[in-house]
DNA sequence: TTCTTTTCTTAATGTATATTAAGTGCTGAA
DNA sequence: TTCAGCACTTAATATACATTAAGAAAAGAA
């Protein structure tokens, strides 16, 4: 599938568009490569673009207060991705958006998006299913969080994004499921010594 | 303000309706009241209502696998509440919502909100915009989380529920930023010491 | 009121995870 | 080719929080 099939795929599973209307909708978008460690949003910037990865993987993650990394999410393919924060309130956003490959996007812009909003109403429920969406995994990852050990959050991850267990650096997802390298390196061999 | 005039007042802020389609939505709503300790939802159950405060408040909570209360979220007046991983998905959810005090909500129906969607479509703009700011609330604390202690938690939970601080039991703002209420009475000692 | 239950506190001990440090093996640049 | 840096591992020690237990104070029921 081309990039652009493939977004088109992507909303037909939520609304129904004629094909003027998705005409106009690829019209507002930009394509944009990002290379390996290159960021799409830093810190302090005013987010001023959804994502929408057709190749690649894209991390988010902020610097907690003693400096270290915390990755709040990671995009695969078919996801789409945004400081939501800066996004919505067209403030300096706390999140980085980084490459953890060479990465594939198309990007429509806030002011694009609203322009959809009112030409075509469509995407208003488009865009709250999927929000929608993500509160609900955002809200059991805040559970996991509150009630798992970091060993049941890994196993969490794992079916969440399978397609990144083998893909990614192992310090990405130790600082996802929120712990450090060297415990999660350690812990890892303890799960496999227990299940041999 | 009655309890309509303040989901009136609520929505305003978001959307302009028009006389009549105000006293649509207003005819889908339900009057119900909670007694403390009731239960609007309770777990294993399907959500079929998206609940607003009119006075009171509710708590959402689960049991975690060593059977103890954790708080996702409270609900004070004039803020929404639902389980929307079984609102969405139809499906047995995790969630319990309980009255904390005797709480008066005005109930919308999962049809009633898709007939909303359908017939005035300004109302899916509404809970789009209402489920981003969930999101983003629900963002921040996922990084609270992984990044703050637990005296920076209680601090962030200050500054979003301030209402709240003198209103609730202890142990339900300590089940809330995920520690135990021993723990949570000692650190409330050292604060205050601290700043003495 | 009195009794019971719940909330809150204090303190001793226990544990999951962090921190620091050191070492190995890869990778990419000069 | 050689070196610098990065990813990953191992291990010793440290710490933020949990668990258990017991008592005091407050709230609810009889």
């Amino acid at each position: 599938m081309t990039p652009i099939e493939l977004i088109q795929h992507n909303i037909s599973g939520y609304i129904r568009l004629e094909a003027e209307e998705m005409a106009f909708f690829t019209s507002l978008l930009e394509t944009r490569q990002i290379k390996k460690r290159q960021l799409l949003l830093h810190e302090g910037e005013i987010c001023k673009y959804s994502a929408f990865i057709t190749d690649g993987c894209l991390r988010g993650y902020i610097f907690d207060k003693n400096g270290f990394e915390r990755v709040l999410s990671f995009a695969p393919v078919n996801w789409w991705i945004a400081d939501m924060y800066s996004l919505i309130s067209q403030k300096p956003g706390v999140l980085n958006i980084e490459a953890l490959e060479d990465t594939g996007v198309l990007l429509l812009s806030k002011t694009d998006q609203e322009k959809l909003y009112t030409q075509i109403p469509k995407f208003e429920r488009f865009f709250r299913i999927i929000t929608e969406n993500s509160l609900v995994a955002n809200q059991q990852r805040l559970l996991d969080n509150l009630s798992l050990s970091a060993e049941e959050r890994y196993n969490n991850f794992c079916k969440k994004y399978p397609s990144l267990i083998n893909q990614l650096p192992l310090k990405q997802i130790a600082s996802y499921i929120g712990v450090t390298p060297q415990f999660f390196s350690k812990m890892r061999n303890e799960m496999l010594r227990k299940k041999s």
